[in-house]
DNA sequence: ACATAGAGCGAAAACGGTTTCGTGTTAATA
DNA sequence: TATTAACACGAAACCGTTTTCGCTCTATGT
């Protein structure tokens, strides 16, 4: 039902090394044997058991990716992007989820961490940030096992990097929604503990700076987290019937905010703009179509994988080095703000 | 950097299977033996090797998903319902992507169906249901690795199945439309390879027919794939201008087409009525928001997960059984009908 | 004083491969 | 004829566990 060498070297009467061997085409076995060998397993469909050959071989072709949630866009395209290139070479991707649990990512690397991968792609659950506790991490690092930080990162930990310039990101769309004349630009942020949420509200805040219309706090709405808070987006519209444009820190909050202003009956970019982040389908198919500034999710994904495969098959140096690599953001132009 | 149970055995001077069975609290092992050998475990973060594990007991304790896709809502919800359940139970998830692609799907089972993995669960790619060859499933129920297929199912395999009841979900759908007076409905699908697109096809045409409507093929269009097609969707509108209703087969096509409406200048819904399928952030935040028959993606993959894994850990008996479990579709109303 | 039971531990096989090293046979060479 | 090299293969170790079985030693009972 699952063939094995054995099983082959016993129906043929040799020895199980020379079943080994005659499969790679050894130059050591005989070509009579080996075509005796072969034909045998490729008749009984023959295929070596990756389980013994990664105990062998302390290689395990599996990488583990662990981040806070699969459901957003980003996340999605981030997981597509190292499923393709960890495939091309080979590897396969095991997923776990924090759900932006501190505990739960513990669990989770510690379950992967005693040989089930080779090495992880991360991406910090926004508690873990919150709490700056990083111990987790480093032990994993410790032991020998690469790691690879995409998105949400921190220096905490030293390992190669993978994110995009949230802060170049945030400035450009500032600077854009500043250059079609917009003075009263709102930001829908989450509290500055997310790494991705405090550079975009520096770059948000530079920009303004820059341009000489200065940063008024009271048009900054933090919300605790990235999940979507109907009440209070719509609270803070209330009190800010002012604003002439808004840049949001992801597309949900975007998108629901541009339905508040149609809903308020403004036009939408005639009276009010709207800059989001992460280009997903929701930008795209919203209406009016939604500007945002694109993060490269599926970009970033296949560097990641490609860093830690280089890493993992590569030759332990004496002298570790890192790297951390930053992507560079593209505002996506779309009906949400003048073209 | 990695301590095992020879090494602690080294140290303590003790043989491998003292350690061993120290660790696990052996009657055998005398209390003084146990102390010893558990603090020296503890000091050093012994931890048991997986991979070792897995070979022995011919058990990975990982389970393979083989899916089409993950950037869409509905299966990513499905892949978040799959990986909390076996994460509970202590599994974890390769996730492939097939692509769409038969190779691809045939590359990734072989890949995982050499020990990588305990059990299959998977959707099939839209390639494969056309050709209609599922050697590659046969072969992997043949070695006896359980598989449980869920949404786009076939009837070739016998094996444990998940999916809703895709065609009473478009019945209601399409019933609730004429209730409201909807007279000309059109049809946005696939070619009906797709086991859904079929399903919710005859779903469709049987709430016109038993209402007495009647059905009019050329109200329906059948797009090649799942991919958007923004163009094979506008000239269909153009040659239907009269459509007073429209259901898709996913949200992607409705909240495109609701899109085409409102650059018409039409109401929705006052005169033209949307319903889509899969209830994901573009149905909810869509402006106005969309209907759709809400397929429940969560649900179905922790009941896939749990098929798997009863399947999995179950005494395997004489006389095979398979179960098809049928979810019942929800609809959920929005603005993009009359409430 | 001697058989015996039981406590405490170790040797070894097993899981399924890879790989090194050795060995017997044959054929070529001195 | 004796030596040697090449050829073809097998034995065994190894990866890190678990588990069965057997052994030694002590304490108990007669």
């Amino acid at each position: 039902m699952k063939i094995t060498l054995k099983d082959i070297a016993r129906e043929l009467e040799v020895s199980i090394s020379t079943v080994s061997k005659a499969l790679k085409n050894s130059e050591e076995i005989s070509r009579d044997t080996k075509e005796k060998v072969q034909a045998f397993a490729k008749l009984y469909n023959y295929k070596p058991n990756n389980i013994a050959i990664s105990l062998k071989n302390k290689r395990t072709k599996n990488i583990g990716v662990v981040i806070p949630d699969i459901v957003h866009h980003f996340f999605t395209t981030v997981i597509r992007g190292i499923e393709k290139y960890a495939n091309a070479r080979g590897y396969n991707v095991i997923v776990c989820l924090s759900e932006e649990s501190f505990d739960k990512e513990v669990i989770n690397m510690e379950m992967l961490a005693n040989g089930s991968i080779d090495g992880f792609i991360m991406s910090l659950s926004s508690e873990t940030q919150q709490k700056g506790d990083y111990n987790h991490l480093k032990e994993v690092t410790e032991q020998g096992i690469p790691v690879v930080l995409f998105d949400r990162i921190t220096n905490e930990i030293e390992c190669d990097k993978v994110v995009i310039d949230d802060e170049l990101g945030a400035y450009r769309a500032t600077q854009k929604l500043i250059e079609q004349g917009r003075k009263k630009i709102a930001l829908i942020t989450t509290d500055d503990y997310l790494s991705v949420s405090k550079a975009r509200t520096m770059g948000y805040k530079k920009a303004l700076t820059d341009s000489g219309l200065g940063v008024d706090e009271s048009r900054i709405l933090k919300l605790p987290t990235m999940e979507m808070d109907e009440k209070g987006i719509k609270d803070f519209f209330e009190g800010h019937q002012d604003v002439d444009a808004v840049l949001c820190v992801n597309e949900i909050f975007a998108v629901y905010s541009m339905r508040l202003a149609q809903e308020k009956g403004l036009k939408i970019p005639e009276d009010i703009s709207f800059i989001g982040f992460t280009d997903g389908f929701l930008s795209k198919y919203a209406y009016p179509s939604l500007t945002v500034v694109a993060q490269h999710g599926e970009k970033m994904g296949e560097i990641s994988a490609q860093m830690l495969i280089d890493k993992v098959e590569g030759e332990k140096e004496e002298e570790e080095t890192f790297q951390t690599k930053i992507l560079e953001p593209t505002l996506v132009v779309r009906d949400s703000i003048f073209h």
